[in-house]
DNA sequence: GTCGTAAGCAAGCACCCACTTGCAAAAGTG
DNA sequence: CACTTTTGCAAGTGGGTGCTTGCTTACGAC
């Protein structure tokens, strides 16, 4: 079953460069060095091949943690939205052609939702553990700034390369930056922040 | 020369919902209720037909302003965003099909880009202005906290209606849970502050 | 050996696509 | 009226596209 999986690959490069209408069987065959004939034998029809191959390969990432017991907020966080970033770059064209071809394909969107969703469910339970063991006094909105760190991180990885100018330079002291701004939203003292009242 | 804008018009649309390769001049003619072949006669090609529709109706939606003297900050910056995010949701599926297919078409992407490039300018000055007027005191990397709230609203208007679940809810609440932390971030004191080193 | 399974090759079918040609109907302008 | 411009209609061309059919080759299991 080697050919299966290979085509599933090939399926998803030619779709990430391509999108759905201009991802012909002859194209994906040849990407994956196989006779046409051989995807319908396999997947029958061209609609479920790239389904099956956004499905299984699309985003398989595994999913970048955050501590369960927050110590250093800043380099946690730093580290983490560094990772989800050029997570983030590796799938950015498959993302956005689902992206932009979900009214005709819905479920081709919904199979690349789950990464940005699963992250974001991370990093609101990671803020509201920071809040948990006191490293924000006061109630704060977690979703809202999840929200904004994911959205800014979002947009930094797919909107650097065509405008450059509106993001700081380079990557490594942009993602610096905003992990700080957001530290500072939340309330969050700086760096090296000792627990008030952790509970654990 | 009626028809001939009508025809950028209907281009516009069509490819804001099919991308290129959907738009195909049949569907676009018939969307403008005209003739396959005036296509033809006006534009000579589909892809000057598509490439006009995109610079021309594409994006030309008059710039949200913010004012030149600072004086509510939180008030500015939340009308401004609101507007932003509801101008981002109208263009919402033209920019993204601009952006899935900026490798092939190259001009369409920097057509598209237009628009946010010019906010986050008007954005980051305005930033500037509040650090003038003394709202800010230190210095403040406008231009990392201009590419965070673009970059928020961005991805609020892009990804809520596929992943409401990551979102504050509703759209207002969430725009101003923006606006004040962007401005906490920014050590911009709460609303109502006054400016204690304004020069104007 | 032989039998089922997966793969290849060549050819083709019906349809869609961008684009062309030839000709006729308007519609405004002198 | 004559003349130009614009638009419409009908038909067609060469090429791409999803998918099928018929036939052949290899390979592992029994």
């Amino acid at each position: 079953m080697e050919r299966r999986e290979e085509l599933l690959r090939a399926a998803a490069r030619v779709y990430a460069r391509h999108g759905y209408r201009g991802s012909t069987t002859r194209r994906i065959a040849d990407e994956a060095g196989v006779n046409e004939i051989t995807i319908f034998r396999q997947f029958g029809t061209k609609d479920t091949l790239i389904h099956e191959a956004i499905a299984s390969c699309g985003m398989s990432g595994p999913l970048v943690e955050l501590p369960k017991v927050p110590v250093d907020p800043h380099t946690e966080l730093l580290q983490w939205a560094t990772k989800l970033r050029s997570h983030i770059c590796t799938t950015r064209s498959l993302m956005r052609r689902c992206m932009s071809e979900r009214d005709e394909h819905p479920q081709l969107s919904a199979s690349a939702n789950r990464g940005p969703m699963r992250a974001a469910a991370e990093l609101q339970n990671y803020i509201g553990r920071l809040q948990t063991h006191g490293f924000i006094t006061g109630d704060v909105e977690a979703k809202a700034a999840a929200a904004m760190l994911i959205g800014t991180v979002f947009s930094d990885a797919m909107g650097r390369d065509a405008m450059p100018d509106i993001y700081p330079s380079p990557v490594a002291a942009a993602v610096e930056l905003y992990t700080t701004l957001i530290l500072r939203a939340l309330g969050v003292s700086a760096v090296g922040a000792h627990p008030i009242g952790a509970s654990v």
